[in-house]
DNA sequence: TTAATAACGTAGCGGTCGCTACACAACATG
DNA sequence: CATGTTGTGTAGCGACCGCTACGTTATTAA
């Protein structure tokens, strides 16, 4: 009975990719069925609303990025806080993880209004990253939610378009 | 002829207030107009379109910002980054100075795709805050643009929901 | 075989969007 | 007084929004 439906499973596959390649904050129905070759109505059909859709997709999403991060950097210890900061801005700044810092940003404005991100997505998405980073981090979970700071905020200043000012803070980071 | 209309820097005045309390992201003309007592039909008169009025409330704003971020903190060295990282995170979360944030992850999230943000609107906000920092860090501009990530980060950190953790990073940071 | 259910297309609802056309009053200028 | 220019209200355009009504086909169960 609950037999999970194979179609739907295959169309969040391409849902979360329009949503990676257009953001978030715009994402409506008719374009986002039209991605997957599909029409709104069958998009409520599947999902019974836009919210419920975009917190499938969230989800997803979630999962995906989880599974990019470990594999992007193998999941041993560095020796330096430094050396990690460096990899992961430079990690952040790759073609296919650049979309998932863009979403990111979507999420932290859309949800300060309620417009339809599920409650503690946010929340979910930064905890996958702080454990990702305690796993690789000298000090571990203790040193890792100021690096996990120290990065976020990096992110921030490269989406704000102060590249340089990114490098020169991870070029005088003390190691 | 080039005399500065007087009633489009009182409108903005409230255009501002609006924009600050509802976000940027769903900002709307028929809301925005409502809410200083006049029409769309208005605000494209004395503004020309959107876009424009947008990018006035944008400057008008950052005003503001800097204006209040000299106010909100005496203009001189703090002798110690902790001190003055854990005085900032205070501001950002006082509630007059919060719509600000939400503003600047608006703004963020926008200005990925175009959306009627005017290009550098990001780098010159981040701008007038680095300067502001470096007035007051111990090591000057040299160790602003450091505490400046840190900042935004536990800000991001702070809009997701993880207040408590920006506060331990907070109480751990060197004295 | 028949009846129920699932899957899907077509069409359209009421609403909001940015923006415009048009008429008109007030005022300034020749 | 005639003639703009400036401000403002009313109405509405075409596009898009999330969502629904309704009919049809395809599959499954009795």
């Amino acid at each position: 009975m609950p037999r999970p439906k194979p179609d739907r499973d295959a169309l969040l596959e391409g849902l979360a990719d329009h949503v990676l390649a257009h953001g978030l904050a715009g994402a409506s129905l008719r374009p986002l069925a039209a991605s997957v070759g599909t029409s709104d109505r069958m998009l409520i059909y599947h999902f019974g609303s836009k919210d419920a859709l975009i917190a499938a997709i969230l989800e997803r999403l979630a999962r995906r990025m989880a599974v990019g991060l470990d594999a992007a950097l193998p999941a041993q210890v560095m020796p330096c806080e430094a050396d990690l900061i460096a990899a992961v801005i430079a990690m952040t700044r790759a073609p296919e993880v650049r979309p998932f810092m863009g979403l990111w940003f979507d999420i932290l404005s859309m949800s300060r209004h309620a417009e339809g991100i599920p409650d503690g997505v946010g929340l979910a998405i930064l905890d996958i990253f702080r454990d990702w980073i305690a796993r690789r981090h000298p000090d571990g979970l203790a040193g890792s939610e100021r690096a996990l700071a120290l990065i976020e905020g990096l992110a921030v200043i490269d989406a704000a378009g102060a590249s340089g000012m990114v490098d020169r803070v991870v070029a005088a980071l003390p190691r």
